[in-house]
DNA sequence: AAATAGTTTAACCATTTAGTTAAACCATTC
DNA sequence: GAATGGTTTAACTAAATGGTTAAACTATTT
């Protein structure tokens, strides 16, 4: 692995754990195993490092799944596809959400270079709600709302796995794991259910 | 207002929206009108006032309802009058719950001396559920699926509010806005649906 | 082996930041 | 009106932090 390589890795998990502000430049150097003076001479400084995690993380958030669709695939199909596999791969990176989601709470403006070249694959989706409501399969809805829905059931127990350990499950780890292992199913249900007819 | 009262306020307002790393004592202090000796002087540190901020935003957070479930309320009554009635709170505070989330995620260990003062009232919702499950209102669920799932569907917008704006909004602040005002009766339509047998 | 270009380091600098101190201020009490 | 006790301020300190510099090291080329 390359130095460049090896401080990418250690800047992703420093940023991702503990956001922008949290982290030192110090932490980076030492968990890539160099020091504080060769992380500027690779990346001029903080925010430029940070910006190319920041990037990338983005990318790897919204999924992209654009190839996966433009086949004429059927609503259910995709929604039973779709969900395990999102929430497979955010089990994978837990502090992912989190970390965009505070970014963007603190710095809204960041989004805007963002959103122009990563974009969810609306009209594909579209399409297929479109196709089910016209077959009568579904009820009237909005595709924002839907895939809002589906988005928010996987990623807020997630994100905000603290408080939902400490509250829901009276701080018992192992409750809150065997919860999440059958929320997959748990969220095609209730996704499926709130919009058949 | 006095003094302290002062702080507090400020104090609150500074916290919640950019959380204790991004917070500077000298910000407060602006905020508040005095200077920062006084800060000090009125809270010895930055921790013990982040503290006090902390505990009484999540005591807001999650919210009070014991009183109002003592009695034998139908599930489907208080899931109308829930879902309403916190959202208008989040909408009013929406930078609480990403605070909260933030903060827990940076130092999960302080949700152990909260989550034993301040509970959501999980007794009184799981014996609704039992009722209307006994009644064959509803499938079976768990109370944890169902309170999370109802929550998820709140909060998660609010929070993500940056991304859900510029990735399926397009950027069009007025389209979330009001997305945003059919929601409420989205997420009550929703879970309904998504337990009614 | 000398020169060259890229890489790495130790030492340093400027600024920011949480926290301290000692003096000034002000209202109430004696 | 002097003393007292709480309140406020300006000036300061020590540590941390992002960033710089100049020298040393290493591999490759000539």
């Amino acid at each position: 692995m390359t130095t460049e390589e090896q401080i990418i890795k250690a800047a992703r998990e420093v940023f991702v754990r503990k956001g922008f502000e949290g982290t030192k430049m110090q932490e980076i150097a030492n968990e890539a195993g160099i020091n504080k003076a060769l992380l500027h001479y690779y990346f001029r400084s903080k925010e430029k490092l940070f910006e190319q995690i920041f990037f990338e993380a983005f990318q790897q958030l919204i999924p992209a799944l654009t190839k996966k669709l433009d086949e004429g695939t059927d609503l259910e199909r995709f929604i039973r596809f779709f969900v395990p596999f999102y929430m497979e791969f955010l089990q994978q990176n837990p502090h992912l959400p989190q970390f965009i989601i505070h970014e963007l709470s603190q710095n809204p403006e960041r989004i805007k270079s963002l959103a122009a070249t990563q974009g969810f694959p609306l009209g594909a989706i579209d399409a297929m709600i479109q196709k089910a409501i016209s077959e009568k399969k579904i009820r009237q809805v909005t595709t924002q709302s839907l895939i809002i829905n589906i988005v928010s059931l996987i990623v807020f127990p997630i994100v905000a796995r603290p408080m939902i350990e400490g509250v829901v499950f009276n701080q018992n780890a192992e409750a809150y794991q065997s919860f999440m292992l059958k929320r997959s199913d748990e969220v095609v249900e209730t996704i499926l259910r709130s919009i058949k007819v």
